[in-house]
Order: structure tokens, then C-alpha cells, then sequence
DNA sequence: ACTTACAGTAAGTCATGACTTACGAAAGAA
DNA sequence: TTCTTTCGTAAGTCATGACTTACTGTAAGT
């Protein structure tokens, strides 16, 4: 699955930085090593991790490589967190009737 | 920000998995330690990172220990993911919009 | 009181991954 | 062509964190 990826390149504090850099206009590698306390290798490569999850898009602009994010880059990640909230709602619902239910039950034998 | 915790929580593959195995029923350490091919000890520690992301209950009883999922644990990273998805949607359509302004500039200088 | 079952913590090991510097490649400018 | 800019990759270092075993604590059963 997909999301694995996506969550353990969101994971690193500074590749989330640089990836919400790209949510406005796309920006150049040297751009982005600018703004952070590291080397532009180390952008490069956590670049190269963001798009391998698919968070984020490369495009050839001379020498230079424009980068952007992805717009449907978030979205399994998104649908992964949808389900399993679903699910624990659910079994929260489900206990809670449960619990309604075996209060029920006590009360009636209680009235016997 | 609470997301962070919540996505290193989530970005370890077994830790993610506890964290599955507890959206149904409440679940005790030693149980959720048998499920996986790691330690007991192990399992304490996931769940303790699990607990101070906030994706995690636990509730006494007797000597052992309940552990359920939080239903309100993901609603952090969830808002996270909503903001930065919508930022990054709403520059997307900036783009379009302007490539499509800049298309009309050329068609109207090539008319004159 | 003693034993059993369940769990958290401490301490140490080891692999992973986030960095660095050094190097090579490609495209535009002089 | 040569120089400059921009970038990716290779290789090596170092810290973090995911494990292990050993120990301690606590509640329940006999």
C-alpha cells in the first residue's frame, strides 16, 4: 500500500517542512536548501523520498528542476485514515450498546 | 502540534499494525504480543509511544491491562491533512487559472 | 504466605536513515 | 570550447530508535 510510504516520508520533521514549501508555487532545489540548516544534497534526497510516495512532482526547467506537490499526492493517505476511523467509531458504537444493553439486562434482573 | 507524534507513531510498520489490531475489541499487552513476532516488552514500549500520541487508551483490570483505540486519536492528523491538502488544491487551481490567462494574453496579441 | 500471571522499566545491542563531503553530469552563458 | 550553474549520486559518519534480556512491581489464586 501506498500510504506506508507516505506516512514514513511525513514522518521526518524536515521533510515535512520541505514539502509544505511545495504547497504554494513549485520551487528549485537550491531554493529550498536555502530556507533549511541543511546541505542541498541532503534536500535532494529528501526529495527523491517525497516523490517516491508520491507527494511530489520534478519538471526540467534548464539545469534547474522545479518542484511541485502533488494534488492527489495526500489522497490514499487520506482514505487510509477514513477507514480505520470508520472502524474504531464502529466499535466504539458497538460497545456502547453493549454496555446499554447489559445495563438493561441487570435492571430487569434486578426487578425480578 | 500533536499530528507530528501522531504520524512517527503510525510510521513503524509494527507499531502501526498494534495500533490496527486494537480497532476492534480492547485488547491485554500479552495478546497483542503473540500476534506479532516481537517481545512483550516490545509490544510496552509501541504502546506506550501509541498513549502519548493520544491514539491509545489503557484501563486497569486486574493485573492486566486493557488497551483500545482512542476514537478521537486520528482527528489531529486528520485536521493536518485536511489544511495542507486544501492549501496545496488551492494552488494548483492559482496555477491553472493563470496558465489559462496567460493563454488568453497570446491568442490576443497574436489577433492584433 | 507463596506462587502465578500480567505488565512496565532499565540497560545494552544493532540496524536504519538522516546527514556530510566529494564527485560527475547536463544545460545555458561567455 | 570553457566556465558557471544546477542538480543527482556515491560513500562514509553518526545519532536515533526498534529490539532484546533481566529485573521489579502488583494483583489474584491456592
Amino acid at each position: 500500500m501506498t500510504y506506508e510510504r507516505i506516512l514514513t516520508a511525513l514522518a521526518d520533521p524536515t521533510r515535512r517542512a520541505i514539502f509544505e514549501d511545495l504547497r504554494g508555487a513549485p520551487l528549485q532545489v537550491t531554493r529550498l536548501a536555502n530556507r533549511h540548516p541543511i546541505s542541498r544534497p541532503a534536500v535532494s534526497q529528501h526529495l527523491k523520498v517525497l516523490e517516491l510516495a508520491g507527494l511530489v512532482m520534478a519538471q526540467a526547467e534548464g539545469t534547474a528542476r522545479l518542484y511541485r506537490a502533488d494534488p492527489k499526492g495526500l489522497a490514499p493517505l487520506r482514505a487510509y485514515l477514513d477507514t480505520v476511523w470508520g472502524d474504531v467509531l464502529d466499535a466504539f458504537a458497538d460497545e456502547v450498546t453493549q454496555q446499554m444493553e447489559d445495563q438493561n439486562t441487570r435492571n430487569r434482573d434486578q426487578n425480578r
